[in-house]
RNA sequence: GUCCCUGUAGUUCAACGGAUAGAACAUCAGCCUUCUAAGCUGAAUAUCGAGGUUCGAUUCCUCGCGGGGACACCA
C-alpha cells in the first residue's frame, strides 16, 4: 500500500528513529489516536521505548518533542505525559489526501492484489423452504465479504452451495400433494412452499405416523421416481426463482451454483474409499469416523439405511471445488452453531490427505425476542414479508419530504432506502454477536443506519449539483479543524478496507462510515460552504466531493446501492 | 460432561494491552427567514464477581456466576 495515511505513519517512525537512535525497532512504534482532538492527530505510547533505554516514558516523550522538527507531514510534536501527539500540517494533509481521492476515485482503498484465488462459499439455502431474515444474514454478510475481499486485491470465485435434497424435500412435497394438489397457485411459488414445509413439519409433529409417509416421498425421490423426480424439478424451480429475485435484491452474485444433488453420488463413492483404507469404519450399522483422539468426538459419514448425509455431500463438494476450480483457499460462511461441525470435517479431510486451506468463518444467527426461529414453532420472520414493511415505512416517509415526486421515483428510492436499512442493520452487529431482531429497531432510519449513510451523500449531493469544483484548489484554505478531522478520516479508509478483510468482518466498515459520515453532518451544520468566500469554496466543494467518494466506495462494498438524492 | 459464542448506560452495540470506557435508540433541554431537521448541539446513566500477568487490563490467563448454541443417523 502507498497510500498517504501510511506515508504519514512511515515518517512519523522515521523521525522517531532518528530522533531515539537505531537501536528502536521501527515495528514498535506505535502510532494511534490522542483521547482530545486538541491534543494531536497522532499519539505515539513511550512505555516500548522506556523499557529499551531506560529512562521514564515523560522523559522520552520530552526528549522527543524537543527533536522532532517539522518536515513533510509534520507539522509539530507535543508531548503530554509519557505520550508524544503529532500534529499534522493541515495543507500538506489535505492536498495530498484529497488530490489521492480524486485520482483514484471508486478504486480509492482498494488494496495491491495478490494472486491467491479464493474461493467464497455463502448464502447455502435449503430449498423448498421458506427464506427468512436469519438466512438474510448469511447472504447480506457473504455479499459484502466478497466485495471486501476483491477490493482488497483477491482473486474471488463466490459461489453458493443449495440443499435441493433431503428430508425437507420430501415432507414439503408430501404435504404439497396430500393437502394442496390441484390447488391455484399464487404468484410466489418460493414462497407458498415455503409455507407448505411448515406445515408439513406441524402436522407431522402433532400426528408422528406421518413420518412414514414422508420417508415413503423420499425413498421414492432418492430411486428417481418419475411422478416425484417431476415435482421435485418443477418445485425446486419455484425455489430458485423465489432465491434469484432475494439476490438481486441482496446484490448477492456468485459464479457458480453448487447443488446438493450433484455431490450426493460423488460422496457416496468417497465414503466407501475411505472405508476400503480402513480411514472410516461401521458404528450400528452407519459409516462413522472416529476422531476421539483429537477431543472431536465421532462424524457420522453416512446413515444407517445407506443415505447419505450433510458430510457425504460435502467431502465431493471439496474435492471438487479444488479439482474443477483450481482454487488456493477455500472459505465457506455458515452459521456458528456448525463450528463443531466444521472441525471433525476439516480433520477429516485432513486424515484423507486432503491437505488443502479450507476455512469457516463463523457467525452467529439471528433470533426473536422469543426464542429462535423455527418451521416446527411457526414464528419465522419471512424476508419477503419485512422488506414489504420497511418498503412501505420507507414510502410513507419520502412521500411526506417529496410530494412533487411521482410514484416511480418514490417506488424506487423508498425500496433503496428500505434496503439499505436491512443491509446495514445486519452488518453493523459484529459476527460473533447474536442478533435479536427487532422490528422496531430495524425499522429505524435513524442514527447508526444505512439510510443516516444515504442522507449524507445526498446532502453531499445537494450541494454539489449547484455547484461543483473547479480549477487549481488552495489546499490553505482548508484551515477548519473540523475539515482536518474529516481529511484524516477519509485518509484512514484504506487501512479500514485491510483490517476489515483480514478479520472477515464488515462491522468495521459500517462504524467507520458511520463516523465518517457523522463528522461530515457536524461540518455540514456549522461551516457554510456555498456561501464562503470564492476560493474557499473551491476547496470546500473539492472536500466534501471527496468525502462523498470515500461514503460510496464504503457503502458500496457493504452491497448497498447508493441513492443520489432521498 | 466436553466444546464454541457471549456478559459494558434503561435498550442495542463500540473500544490493535494505552491517556478522562465511546456511539445509537429511548429520556430531558435547545437549534429550521441559512447548502435536504431521515439532521445538529447539550444533559444524564455502564465494564458480572474473585484472583493473576503487566509500567498499564473492558481487552490476555485461571476460577466462579449468568445467557445462547453445538455435540450419531437434521443441515
Amino acid at each position: 500500500m502507498d497510500y498517504t495515511i501510511i506515508k504519514v505513519k512511515q515518517q512519523i517512525k522515521e523521525a522517531v528513529q532518528k530522533a531515539l537512535g537505531q537501536e528502536i525497532d521501527q515495528k514498535h512504534i506505535e502510532i494511534g489516536v490522542p483521547p482530545e482532538k486538541d491534543m494531536g492527530d497522532l499519539a505515539i505510547p513511550c512505555f516500548y521505548f522506556a523499557k529499551l533505554l531506560r529512562l521514564s516514558p515523560n522523559r522520552i516523550a520530552e526528549e522527543l518533542k524537543n527533536k522532532i522538527r517539522p518536515v513533510g507531514f509534520i507539522e509539530s510534536a507535543n508531548n503530554a505525559g509519557p505520550y508524544l501527539n503529532i500534529i499534522l500540517n493541515k495543507k500538506v494533509l489535505a492536498q495530498k489526501v484529497l488530490n489521492e481521492i480524486s485520482k483514484k476515485g471508486e478504486k480509492f482503498g482498494s488494496l495491491k492484489s495478490d494472486k491467491e484465488k479464493i474461493m467464497i462459499e455463502y448464502s447455502n439455502p435449503n430449498t423448498h423452504k421458506e427464506f427468512h431474515i436469519g438466512h438474510s444474514r448469511n447472504a447480506i454478510l457473504g455479499a459484502s465479504l466478497v466485495n471486501v475481499y476483491k477490493f482488497a486485491g483477491k482473486k474471488v470465485i463466490p459461489v453458493n452451495y443449495i440443499g435441493d435434497i433431503g428430508s425437507h424435500v420430501a415432507k414439503c412435497l408430501w404435504a404439497l400433494e396430500k393437502f394442496h394438489k390441484d390447488e391455484p397457485l399464487p404468484e410466489n411459488k418460493g414462497k407458498y412452499l415455503g409455507g407448505i414445509y411448515g406445515e408439513a413439519v406441524r402436522r407431522i409433529d402433532e400426528n408422528t405416523e406421518l413420518k412414514k409417509e414422508t420417508d415413503e416421498v423420499q425413498q421414492k425421490l432418492e430411486s428417481g421416481d418419475k411422478y416425484w423426480m417431476a415435482l421435485w424439478k418443477k418445485t425446486k424451480a419455484w425455489s430458485m426463482d423465489e432465491l434469484k429475485e432475494i439476490y438481486k435484491l441482496l446484490n448477492a452474485k456468485f459464479d457458480k451454483i453448487f447443488f446438493e444433488s450433484e455431490v450426493e453420488k460423488p460422496g457416496k463413492k468417497i465414503v466407501a474409499e475411505l472405508m476400503e483404507r480402513g480411514i472410516a469404519e461401521k458404528s450400528q450399522g452407519a459409516v462413522v469416523i472416529n476422531l476421539e483422539k483429537y477431543n472431536l468426538r465421532t462424524l457420522l459419514l453416512l446413515k444407517s439405511d445407506g443415505s447419505s448425509l450433510y458430510s457425504t455431500k460435502e467431502l465431493a463438494l471439496a474435492q471438487l471445488k479444488f479439482d474443477k476450480y483450481k482454487i488456493d483457499k477455500s472459505i465457506v460462511i455458515v452459521d456458528n452453531r456448525q463450528g463443531f461441525y466444521f472441525q471433525q470435517f476439516f480433520k477429516t479431510l485432513e486424515i484423507m490427505g486432503f491437505d488443502k486451506k479450507m476455512e469457516h468463518i463463523p457467525y452467529e444467527f439471528v433470533t426473536l425476542k422469543d426464542g429462535a426461529m423455527s418451521s416446527r414453532s411457526g414464528n419465522i420472520v419471512p424476508f419477503e414479508d419485512f422488506f414489504e414493511k420497511v418498503v412501505e415505512l420507507a414510502k410513507a416517509e419520502t412521500q411526506k419530504r417529496h410530494q412533487d415526486w411521482n410514484g416511480e421515483k418514490i417506488s424506487d428510492v423508498s425500496q433503496k432506502i428500505a434496503l439499505s436499512a436491512i443491509k446495514f442493520n445486519m452488518i453493523k452487529t459484529n459476527n460473533s454477536n447474536i442478533i435479536v431482531f427487532d422490528v422496531e429497531e430495524a425499522l429505524s432510519f435513524d442514527g447508526f443506519t444505512g439510510p443516516y449513510l444515504q442522507y449524507t451523500i445526498s446532502r453531499i449531493n445537494s450541494i454539489l449539483k449547484k455547484e461543483s469544483p473547479k480549477g487549481e484548489i488552495d489546499f490553505a484554505k482548508l484551515e477548519n479543524l473540523l475539515e482536518k478531522e474529516l481529511i484524516l478520516k477519509a485518509s484512514n479508509f484504506p487501512e479500514i478496507i485491510a483490517q476489515c478483510q483480514k478479520e472477515n468482518q464488515p462491522s468495521i466498515l459500517a462504524k467507520y462510515l458511520f463516523e465518517l459520515a457523522k463528522l461530515f453532518s457536524n461540518y455540514y451544520q456549522n461551516i457554510p460552504i456555498l456561501k464562503s468566500e470564492q476560493e474557499t469554496k473551491k476547496a470546500r466543494l473539492f472536500l466534501i466531493s471527496n468525502i462523498r467518494q470515500v461514503l460510496i466506495n464504503g457503502i458500496s462494498l457493504l452491497g448497498i446501492d447508493v441513492l443520489e438524492e432521498m
